[in-house]
DNA sequence: ATTATCTATAGATCTATAGATAATGC
DNA sequence: ATTATCTATAGATCTATAGATAATGC
């Protein structure tokens, strides 16, 4: 019991990132206090010193998932040098991305629940929707701005829409067939566009 | 109280109904029993003559909210008879199907909470996405039936990643251009692949 | 002395059930 | 007589708070 401002920091922390895995992997809605507080290793008592309430806690879970989801796309377009555009539909339209919500982009696992939720929410989405264009425009190899930031456009809609539906149907190699269609259909469109 | 089997029938239609509205505006996780009840003009403790369960409620609702959509998504291509692929888009990106998520398709608004769900679920889920790509091949003017199938891949992708970024941003003037600027491509893009 | 965490609990909310009530339908 | 709906309530779960405990840090 009671240790170090240090250790309070640390505490504080590991409940936020777990909170940020957990609301992209069970909504927004779904983890308890308690249950985060005992993932952490904690009791829920302690909860209301670190936040001033569940919704807090979730307002920074979200705008913290949604960073790292951006953190995840922006390393793996640099990991193809030559190619960022292609590494980053790549990489988003991947089954390993699939497979794994909790650690994946937000803008999908939380997009539904963001449009129901409040301003702040609302502005963190906006942001990261935001970066993910300037993500997107700066890698293509459009000739007129205003051309790249529409092709963003219609990308970024396709990376969502694809990976939302790919892990919402039952039949596993429809799913796969769902990712790579699109992935070929994006690839083409931005190398001859 | 106690009325006719007539009677009795209707009062489930509509508390069905009722579900399959509000778990598309608020997630499938809030609406409570007793809520649901209330807005159906009955008190909570008939609901389970009606449903073995919330949970059986929720998974007709959801096949109901999912049939919902594509219907309203048929009507809106009969209606362009001449360019009814061009109609569906349009009707899809509209400000008015981005304002009333209620009544929309549920393929946004359920596609996180169905990859969280049941195999009963992802099987409703997918026959949905399954009658979108069949509805979006037929009024495309590809030739090769391959080929119309990839690009209604990737259309229906676009139409719900942009469906859902549109309601989850914070400036509505962005939300607008977000919205109008993948119904451009996607259209310029149907007319000359 | 201060404080990070724990134990215990109040109060609200929600699902589900039991028994009562007032219609239907033979 | 049957049954569709209502009233009342048990039991579970969840957020938030109060007070106790055992460390830190001056």
């Amino acid at each position: 019991m009671g240790h170090s401002q240090a250790a309070k920091a640390e505490s504080r922390e590991r409940v936020l990132r777990i909170a940020a895995r957990r609301i992209r992997e069970e909504g927004m809605a779904r983890p308890g206090v308690a249950d985060l507080m005992k993932e952490a290793g904690l009791t829920h008592g302690g909860f209301y010193k670190h936040f001033d309430s569940r919704d807090d806690l979730i307002n920074q879970a979200v705008t913290l998932a949604l960073l790292d989801g951006e953190t995840k796309m922006t390393e793996a377009a640099r990991r193809n040098a030559e190619k960022p555009h292609l590494g980053l539909i790549d990489s988003y339209l991947s089954t390993r991305h699939r497979d794994a919500p909790g650690t994946g982009c937000a803008l999908v696992t939380l997009g539904a629940a963001a449009g129901r939720a409040g301003a702040e929410i609302k502005e963190a989405y906006q942001d990261q929707v935001q970066s993910y264009l300037a993500l997107l425009s700066e890698t293509a190899d459009d000739r007129a701005p205003d051309e790249a930031r529409a092709d963003a456009m219609l990308t970024l809609s396709a990376l969502v829409g694809a990976l939302l539906m790919s892990r919402a149907v039952a039949d596993p190699q429809f799913s796969d067939q769902l990712l790579q269609t699109v992935t070929e259909r994006l690839e083409r469109t931005a190398g001859k566009v």
